[in-house]
DNA sequence: GATCGCCTCCCCCGTGCGGGGGAGGTCCGT
DNA sequence: ACGGACCTCCCCCGCACGGGGGAGGCGATC
């Protein structure tokens, strides 16, 4: 069975743009659209999609609204990806701690946005995409650093994958990180691989970033 | 012609342990050993070695002193390495601004003292050591956090390794980085690993937390 | 008793990374 | 005119890393 994916947006064009790049994909479909936050519940009540990719800046009502109420009013509630124009979108920050799953910026590639609807609706956060922190890198720009703060609250890392992320933030390698926690290497290796997922991070270096900018390590 | 080493600590087993593991190397020479912080400068005038292993906690004369007191009044002045026990020294942080070239902890292995040595007689800096960190992990301290601020000042980095840094504390890898400055990926490889040899860093993970612990970057 | 999350360990595999060299170019200060 | 620092690019090479699978044990929950 195929994501099906509804689509929540003011603007027609950003619309067309998600439903062209994202009916590209076999194992994608768009059930539906809503040009504003109002529509959304009930269009998700009678179609019930796998993943809202939602705006989060919209008259009437906005993504953070409709987020809380998609997730006080619907039963089995969507996945939800914010889609956002600026990196630093303090909406966004707040659409995560609505409950949001996931957010995207507007001119990710065409594969990276494929990739986090298909994230999401498998049901990973994807809450620190490295999208994010390289397109705030090459625009020069600080990154999101607000909602970086979000992510740890919400990433669910298990003890162990905390205690990994933490010896990773000391710059421990993964055959350090086994011999000190007594485990063989592939098991941090599985513990690493869970973080990063969680994460949205790339490698270890980006989770250790993220780790920094949430909070989550304290530097001095 | 073998790098001469001279021994400066109090403890009479210190010092037998370091000339025992550097003597082991057959490009390694110690010439002498001193006692206290007094001793050193008359016996550095005679021996001129390339490098001072030196205790930052002494009697009479303590290593921070000595270090100061080397480079005001020798000239072509040996590279000095501050020896410590702790890894959260302020001693050893006060060492570094008055000139040394590098610190190492006592319980490092053999082979990382060894590698020291060479480093510091090579003309590099060893001010942010990957042995500093993973100790500190390993006996659950918070690390070399004052120590960590001194480093950027005194690693050296040129604008452009500089840039490198900053491009990775942001997640980017080296394609990345050499797609965002124009520049062949080898060139940035390069950098990469001057970055790495002036912080001491084992790899991009060590020398972004560097980075972040020095407030070369700042998160939030 | 069955299910679920978590921790543990295993396989294969491609590749990005980092070490160790070298080399040519510019610019600058002497 | 020369050295030296810096930036640039090149080679080879080994390995840790990370992706994508799978699988068993264990405790808690239902």
């Amino acid at each position: 069975m195929p994501v099906t994916v509804l689509l929540v947006d003011d603007e027609p064009l950003v619309r067309a743009g998600l439903r062209a790049v994202l009916e590209a994909q076999p194992d994608i479909e768009v059930v539906g659209e809503a040009a504003d936050g109002a529509a959304v519940i009930p269009l998700v009540r009678r179609l019930r999609p796998d993943v809202v990719a939602m705006d989060v800046r919209m008259p009437l009502l906005d993504g953070i609204e409709a987020t809380r109420a998609l997730l006080r009013t619907v039963d089995e509630p969507p996945r939800i990806l914010v889609v956002t124009t600026f990196e630093n979108d303090e909406y966004v920050y707040e659409a995560l701690r609505a409950g949001a799953d996931g957010f995207l910026l507007k001119r990710a590639r065409p594969a990276e946005i494929v990739h986090a609807v298909r994230l999401i609706a498998e049901g990973e956060s994807l809450l620190f995409p490295a999208s994010v922190r390289q397109l705030a890198a090459e625009y020069g720009d600080d990154g999101g650093n607000r909602a970086a703060r979000a992510v740890m609250e919400r990433a669910q890392l298990t003890e162990r994958e905390a205690e990994v992320l933490r010896l990773m933030a000391r710059g421990l390698s993964n055959a350090e990180i086994a011999a000190r926690l007594v485990v063989g290497t592939e098991t941090v290796k599985s513990h690493v691989s869970a973080v990063l997922a969680k994460l949205g991070a790339r490698d270890r270096t980006q989770a250790v970033i993220a780790a920094y900018e949430s909070g989550f390590v304290a530097p001095g």
